[in-house]
DNA sequence: ATGGCCAATATGATTGGA
């Protein structure tokens, strides 16, 4: 089973784009970040028609999560628990069926922070906490679990081109990265670490000062995988070559293989 | 790490992103 995340930016944006990567990567379940409409603006035929389900938890404008899947839904859950009054479309759960059993998989949006001196990070810490609490309850369940999404952290230096220039952002400050230390030291495997000490691994390149070019990109697309999913674990990667492309989400897709057969 | 971007909105300027 193949199970991949990527922040697209405007899903009807990158229907093309979306279109062509899952041709060429052929993922069974794909997370998708900031599709920015409304559920009934998603473009769903576009997708239904290569095979995929689709869940979708859209919001006006901004935000805005979904998981396609080759395989059907059985349950889906939206938004993140511990919070009725967060009104913001981050977060949709789903679970699927395989001979081997039930594989569970979460499209994460979390939130950005900047400015740092505002409401928005204690926003962004406080989704964190709650991510958390949702983690260690999920882990109680023992199954194959994929916490796969944008998480607007940078876990370390390794991940970051420069990292003196991100020291104060929201992206980088020790409590964000404590809060993600959290999810892996409660028993998650961040995928792409667990195969490869490489630095220079980047998810993300700003559309500003030439980023791109230059390289100057940042690691913050993670998927996190429960001790029964790390432990199916045979491969991840980055699908880099997806940014060269003509009119590109800033983020690319990131992706691993499970080895749990799919029908 | 900001000179340089991009997307959505009844839009022609503003907000949010990271």
């Amino acid at each position: 089973m193949r199970v991949a995340t990527w922040n697209v930016n405007s899903i009807r944006q990158r229907t093309d784009h979306l279109r062509a990567w899952l041709a060429e990567r052929q993922p069974d379940i794909a997370c998708l970040q900031e599709i920015k409409c409304v559920d009934d603006a998603f473009p769903r035929e576009a997708f239904e028609s290569l095979g995929y389900n689709l869940a979708v938890h859209g919001q006006k404008t901004f935000n805005g999560v979904a998981i396609l899947s080759k395989l059907k839904f059985d349950e889906v859950v939206i938004g993140l628990p511990g919070d009725d009054t967060d009104d913001h479309a981050r977060f949709i759960e789903a679970t699927v069926s395989t001979p081997s059993g039930v594989v569970r998989v979460a499209s994460i949006y979390l939130p950005n922070g900047n400015p740092t001196n505002t409401d928005k990070y204690s926003y962004k810490l406080k989704w964190m906490d709650r991510l958390s609490h949702y983690a260690k309850e999920r882990l109680k369940l023992e199954e194959p679990l994929i916490l796969a999404g944008d998480y607007n952290v940078i876990p370390t230096p390794d991940d970051v081109h420069n990292p003196a220039a991100w020291v104060n952002d929201a992206l980088f400050l020790p409590q964000t990265r404590e809060r993600f230390r959290s999810l892996t030291h409660m028993g998650f495997t961040d995928a792409i670490r667990a195969t490869t000490d490489d630095r220079g691994l980047y998810t993300f390149w700003d559309y500003q000062a030439g980023a791109w070019q230059k390289n100057w990109g940042i690691r913050i697309d993670h998927m996190l995988l429960s001790p029964q999913a790390a432990d199916r674990l045979t491969g991840a990667g980055i699908d880099k070559h997806v940014r060269s492309w003509e009119k590109p989400s800033d983020h690319v897709p990131v992706y691993i293989d499970l080895a749990i057969g799919v029908p």
